[in-house]
DNA sequence: ACAAATGATACTATTGTGGTATCATTACCT
DNA sequence: AGGTAATGATACCACAATAGTATCATTTGT
């Protein structure tokens, strides 16, 4: 089970890498050489948080990737979301509306809780925080 | 993400029903009219339980399934693992050994923390408390 | 012997994740 | 103006997990 999948754990390493790099503007090729991420995989991650304006991307030569978010602004769940959707537990119940049973629903609120913890422990991450 | 998949809700369902059944042995074809579940897909769950040593099966007329292990001690988390094998949430940290680099495992504490908040919460769950 | 049940096993379909390939477009620099 | 270094857009491919199907063999009560 996977709390976070290979795109958000590397959209992770590339803000971080850019937040602590000495430049403004990194292009994907530094990236690709830094983190050791296939680059046309990092290339489609860096273009999703470009148009999700967490990057801004600057074309032609000497262009590249720089932050448009502040790091600390960067939220994990907010990195969670766009490359994995809304985290939650319970979609195979939901799914299957409606509730076939009462035992599912003592299950599916036991499940909202555990949710609800999970979210709690995630929100304050950012990448600011990650780099500390 | 999906913390309970399919066959372990089918599993769950199963024995929660033959566990309030008035019949000591059930027959896979009521389980399948009582739960709408595709044919089947729930007698390979069955007969998964019954290897497992959860139910035990009867063959011939007359035959089914009966609980082997009492209500309040079959454990939710056991099924899981039957089912999904065992419940954790780095799996993509882990596989990527070694560990890249700090901020990684920064993270990496933090999600063990929510798994171990996840485990206790669900290890009393048992089919009999989902009955009640 | 027959019918009602499970055992074993192999196959298919759908989806999500991870990754690749190609061509177009932009912009700096000489 | 043209070459080159960069990103944009898009479509495709591979693999694994989940969900479900199909078939035939075996057992057992009547």
């Amino acid at each position: 089970m996977k709390l976070i999948t290979r795109d958000t754990d590397y959209a992770v390493r590339a803000l971080s890498f850019i937040a602590s790099s000495s430049k403004d503007i990194v292009p994907a090729a530094e990236l690709v050489r830094e983190l050791k991420v296939p680059r046309p995989f990092l290339r489609k991650i860096l273009q999703r948080l470009n148009k999700k304006k967490v990057l801004r991307s600057h074309k032609g030569k000497g262009g590249g990737f720089s932050l448009i978010v502040a790091p600390n602004k960067i939220f994990l769940l907010g990195l969670i979301r766009i490359f994995q959707g809304p985290l939650a537990l319970n979609e195979c119940f939901l799914k299957k509306l409606p509730c076939p049973n009462m035992k599912s629903c003592v299950l599916r609120r036991k499940i909202k809780n555990i949710e609800g913890h999970m979210l709690n422990e995630l929100s304050p991450i950012t990448i600011a925080s990650l780099l500390k």
